[in-house]
DNA sequence: GACAGACTCAAACAGTCGTTTGATACTCCC
DNA sequence: GGGAGTATCAAACGACTGTTTGAGTCTGTC
């Protein structure tokens, strides 16, 4: 039942941080499914065939083995959307334009979320600490919100210079708030696949988001000058 | 203890639908702030100041209680939106105008849900029913989404008609995540109240959502064509 | 081979959960 | 006044919760 893995390190992964890991894994399904209280240590454990008491063992307690599931996929989201910004604006060869910064944050912003599994767990995960805190109150809001709304309010207003800083922020809200929804709307109809549908698949809402958002604000970039 | 009240009705308001009422009030506000399994029973008697055994007794169980919570609720805000519409189309003395009825379904859409405590306690309800389903699946969809998306959609493309029905249904979308989007933020942003979130008060993120959405469907409106 | 340390395990602890039970008070009608 | 029906109550039931405990099993070092 040892499973050793042969590696020349300081660290071996031995049976432990086999154990820890499969925690870790397991866990981060069942809080992204049933939540905090929800899902039990003795669900977790059995799910991660492991005793009972790893989780007090390997982590402390439960709360500890919650606190280390959500640190582990905060950072790559993150950065995957402020590349998406700065890739936009730093492409040599095409001049970046509104509607190309929108689209490359869109689809970077959606993509992750939808497409795996992990990032569906992810929405889960964050709805849920949204609703029953279990973390510091805003780390979420400082750690992932805040970097991502200034990144991508920085590089409108570079492209739309005329637009005020105030009426950027809110541009931004806008955008962030469809694509939330466009996450919600496709996780409730990716189970049922009518064709009627399939007119409002993920790529069209994208088009239909970069094209609508971009109509808006060079309206009101034109307004404001 | 009784507190009896005389009314001269067949179904007198004696202790029993007391009972029912303050079990009805405890229980939402409990399931709201802490979802359905984390509100015990234990904590809705001893909120409602009866005996634990009274749900059990007035409703059958914990969970014909909620249900009933949700039942009660669920009319009055679909009937405040789809009026809304309505409103803003059939009012004699002005020409209904894309703006006009963005702005009324905009105001019928928040104001319930974030100047009422009632309303506070809908919109965690709904969150917590999404994540963790105690009711028919598609109830929230078919009794509240799908009425309203109608509703505004005929209208927007009422005043629209060179808008595409599927378009005028993206950009209903485009509006209601917003609007999501926008409770979020107001319920995130009332806690602290520094001076700099007074720019982004309820009634300016009013203004930008609607001049924001106008702006958009006027040039999707005239691109169609 | 013996010891130390890391890891796993079944069992138990103390607490909470939703629900049931049987007794007790109360109102109303005959 | 007495029985029927309704409402409330404390107490208990069985199941589940996170955590602790102490014995047991491994690996690596001396």
């Amino acid at each position: 039942m040892q499973m050793q893995v042969e590696v020349d390190n300081e660290t071996p992964i031995d049976s432990s941080t086999q154990t820890r890991q499969r925690l870790l894994d397991a866990s981060e399904a069942l809080f992204a499914e049933r939540g905090f209280r929800g899902a039990s240590v003795r669900d977790i454990t059995q799910a991660a065939a492991c005793n009972l008491a790893s989780v007090n063992y390997h982590f402390g307690g439960k709360s500890n083995l919650y606190r280390e599931v959500i640190m582990r996929r905060l950072t790559e989201l993150r950065a995957g959307r402020l590349g998406a910004v700065d890739g936009a604006m730093q492409r040599a060869e095409t001049e970046p334009t509104v509607e190309l910064l929108l689209r490359s944050f869109t689809i970077a912003f959606l993509e992750p979320l939808v497409q795996s599994s992990a990032g569906r767990r992810w929405v889960n995960l964050m709805s849920r600490e949204m609703l029953d805190p279990q973390l510091p109150r805003d780390m979420f809001r400082t750690e992932m919100v805040l970097p991502i709304h200034q990144a991508l309010g920085h590089a409108l207003q570079r492209l739309c210079p005329r637009l005020s800083p105030e009426v950027t922020e809110l541009c931004v809200d806008s955008l962030i708030g469809q694509l939330v929804y466009i996450e919600r709307l496709h996780r409730c109809t990716e189970l049922s696949t009518t064709p009627a549908d399939l007119l409002f698949s993920l790529p069209a809402r994208v088009d239909h988001t970069v094209r609508f958002t971009a109509a808006a604000i060079e309206v009101l970039a034109s307004e404001k000058g």
